[in-house]
DNA sequence: GTAGTTATTGAGATTCAGTATCAATTGAGA
DNA sequence: TCTCAATTGATACTGAATCTCAATAACTAC
């Protein structure tokens, strides 16, 4: 169960279960995703789907992200990026150059959030953790 | 060396040291900064510095980052902080509730880069991680 | 101090990500 | 099949940030 396919059945399924309507536009946003094999923009994914409206394509996305279907995350300038989610509670490591995304668990992160727990004054009510990385692929590419 | 306070004089001479013409706008800007003690929007940074272009708020911004003087963060909806760094090598809790800004140092944090340049393929160039809470003032204010 | 080069500034236009509006459409339960 | 609320999409809008480019002001050299 861990490492189960978030696969277009899972997202329409968790579409479902959070009581929405699965419309065609949302199956085809859906099945775009279920396609990729990297971090990919809003942007791009709109701009692939010609049938589905901008305007579509962001809703889906934040209700696919609501359902933890997919992650939203960000590369160190801040451009936002969408993944598949298929790995439970995890983080990512992303390719600042081609965009790969990679889910981690690391059990360090939550000792982390724990040290913490006690050094701090208050309620921690998330986290956010990125790596960015220069891939394999990437760095056998770009020279050597 | 560690915690010294980044001063308004530091910023300015991490600007002069980067070479950089010392302008009255840039001077400003880091003033206004220096008197902060919680996270802020550049927005407001620059509504508040009636004298100085909005333009020339965000390139200073731009500017002190580039010089590790102030960090650049995002809260949980990706609406992006800037708080003055006072620490060298850190990461950040975000109070969603107020913005107040601290810096920690946790060696865990570190320690999870290392384990998982192990696992990954690729060069680690890159960190980021944000905690968010609800800090003490706040959990006391809204209802204890 | 003055002059000259060159970085910097600011008003406003532009981009980019994302959201709001609202009439027209459509999914799905009855 | 009917009905009605959820959804869609064209378009306008917001907010963050960048670009443009003529005007201005810092440093440097004299």
């Amino acid at each position: 169960m861990t490492t189960a396919p978030a696969s277009q059945f899972d997202a329409i399924a968790a579409l479902e279960d959070a009581g929405l309507r699965i419309t065609g536009q949302r199956r085809q946003v859906v099945a775009a995703i279920d396609r990729k094999d990297a971090g990919f923009t809003a942007e791009a994914l709109a701009s692939e789907l010609d049938g589905v409206g901008r305007a579509t394509v962001y809703r889906t996305l934040k209700l696919l992200v609501e359902a933890d279907v997919i992650c939203k995350l960000a590369l160190p300038d801040g451009t936002p990026m969408y993944s598949p989610s298929r790995v439970e509670h995890h983080h990512h490591s992303v390719c600042t150059s081609c965009g790969a995304v990679e889910e981690f668990r690391d059990s360090t992160v939550e000792r982390v959030l724990r040290s913490l727990n006690r050094e701090i004054e208050g309620e921690i009510i998330g986290h956010r953790m990125e790596v960015f990385i220069r891939c394999r692929a990437c760095l056998i590419s770009t020279d050597e």
